[in-house]
DNA sequence: AGCAAACTGGATAAAAATATCTTATTATCC
DNA sequence: GGATAATAAGATATTTTTATCCAGTTTGCT
């Protein structure tokens, strides 16, 4: 339903999102959250480009949190990697459609609207807090 | 969020709910739902085995509904090519989260209960009643 | 019987998503 | 300033999804 990609930077920021004072780098983040590097690398891109991390290079560097954990909701860091695709338009691209969803489409796209609502209202601290003190993703 | 796979069944589906009395060839519902005929051919397949249409073969034949449009529900199409993954088991393989998901994946999990359920509690009569006198997909 | 319509199944191709690798660039420490 | 740690970016490879094609089989019709 959401794309590896997304899980992947779900992972990392929760990560990040439990640690959020110091830079981490992606070999750390890849190791804990079992993202292959290379890939998540790309993905902390995104994320950067997105503005929900920020990146310093060199030696101590890293990637931080750009914003507090409760302020970034799963819903952003999705849309950041691979946006919900809402229908916003008829898929067959029929004329008459064009002012209104057939039925079956407008059910589809209240579905992803449930989907949507209940990313926005979820936070990393959210998730962190719910996790107590074993930490979200196992740190071995 | 759904494949493009499903999202063709569902619309063949659809419409031999529309006239579920006589047979449609592959050729008509690829047409009509435009969809590439050859792929169709594929899912139509997979519907068949799934137990949701029934076809014949020889001159005349096609696919029709196995059973009433009241009796099939958007799940069931969904499920029959491209089943909604829900999360039983952590995807990080952590020994720790192998009784009980992560906050994560517990939250992701939910909001494809969500979708679940709203596939579930939509049948096809549903969307065709909704639809009124055009027909849910434009037959031109 | 013979022909044409239609599904069936397998092989193949194209496109997209996922993953890897290599080289550059930047920053820190000594 | 040089060595090293780290991100940045582009090229390439692999896998999965989507799509096409073709030969085979069944069915109905005349």
């Amino acid at each position: 339903m959401i794309s590896q990609t997304a899980e992947y930077a779900l992972r990392a920021m929760v990560y990040l999102a439990q640690e959020p004072d110091r830079p981490h780098t992606n070999q750390q983040i890849a190791r804990i959250t079992r993202v292959p590097m290379g890939y998540l690398a790309k993905v902390l891109q995104s994320l950067s480009k997105a503005g929900l991390i920020t990146s310093r290079r060199g030696l101590g560097g890293g990637f931080t949190l750009a914003k507090p954990a409760e302020e970034i909701t799963v819903y952003e860091v999705v849309q950041a990697v691979d946006p919900i695709p809402r229908i916003t338009s008829c898929p067959l691209k029929l004329k008459a459609h064009r002012e209104k969803l057939c039925p079956l489409h407008q059910r589809l796209d209240n579905a992803w609207e449930l989907v949507e609502q209940s990313f926005r209202s979820t936070t990393l601290s959210d998730i962190i807090a719910e996790a107590g003190e074993d930490g979200v993703l196992c740190e071995e």
